[in-house]
Parts: C-alpha cells; sequence; structure tokens
DNA sequence: CTTCTGACA
DNA sequence: TGTCAGGA
C-alpha cells in the first residue's frame, strides 16, 4: 500500500473549512457522523478536525444524497463495500483456492437487492424508483 | 469569532 | 435540515 495513507488520514481541517470544500452545513457533516458515515479526530478542545479521505467520504456521500439516496441507502451501499473488502482480504489468505473473484455485474445484483428490500427507506412517497441503480 | 450538543417554536 | 440556546 502506499505510504502517503498516513497523510490522507491526518486530522487537518475544521468543519468550517470542510463545510466550504464540501457544500454541506456543519448540520449535516454532524448528522452523518451520528450515523457512522465518517469518524473524524478530536482536538483537546472536542473541535472536529477532518481528514483528506473524511473529505473524500463526505464528498462521495453527497453525490448519493444528490443523487436521491438517504442515509439507510448509503448506508447499505458501504455495507456491500465493507463485505466486498471483506472478502478480497479472505481471498488473499486463501490464495490457494483460486477463488474466481465477485463479478461486478453479482456486487450490483446484491447492490439493487438490498436497495429494493430498504426502498421504504427512500425519500417519503415510497415509490418504486430503484433506476438509478441499474 | 468558530464550534459543540441538544432540542424543536 | 434549519436554527436557536448556552457554553467552551
Amino acid at each position: 500500500m502506499g505510504g502517503s495513507e498516513i497523510r490522507r488520514n491526518m486530522p487537518l481541517f475544521t468543519i468550517g473549512i470542510v463545510m466550504k470544500l464540501t457544500d454541506l452545513s456543519a448540520r449535516q457533516i454532524r448528522y452523518y457522523e451520528e450515523h457512522g458515515l465518517i469518524s473524524p479526530a478530536r482536538t483537546e478542545g472536542n473541535k472536529r478536525l477532518f481528514s483528506l479521505n473524511d473529505i473524500d467520504k463526505l464528498l462521495e456521500i453527497k453525490d448519493l444524497i444528490d443523487q436521491g439516496v438517504n442515509l439507510a441507502g448509503i448506508k447499505q451501499i458501504y455495507s456491500v463495500k465493507q463485505q466486498q473488502a471483506a472478502m478480497k482480504a479472505n481471498e488473499d489468505k486463501q490464495a490457494k483456492k483460486a477463488l474466481s473473484e465477485p463479478s461486478d455485474a453479482e456486487l450490483r445484483r446484491l447492490l439493487r437487492k438490498e436497495i429494493l428490500r430498504a426502498g421504504r427507506f427512500h425519500r417519503n412517497g415510497g415509490h418504486g424508483d430503484n433506476s438509478r441503480f441499474h
């Protein structure tokens, strides 16, 4: 891995700067943290300090929100990604078996299935608009 | 002046 | 989500 990961995870920015960089309100940023989507560091005075990775993640979240995906949906997406990462880590350990990597199509199928199941969590109105996941 | 938590007229 | 309070 790149040794630059330490820098990307270095706590550097205050919430004020992050607000300007992401166009998100302090309310939203704190709200996403409450839901475990990000976990910025804290100063001795309890002020939040965000890293470059935190900002990238917030930008990703912003895109999804702008696309109409709510927190439940975003959590689902990150759950799948985490499972994906766990699977990959596991196959590296079991290289012997030469397992086949999860196909992109399969992951999309899984994601859509999850999203459909959580469809009622989308913006009030519970319509069946899941086309954006195709 | 900026940020934090809690709460909702 | 916005916004206000009351404190750090």
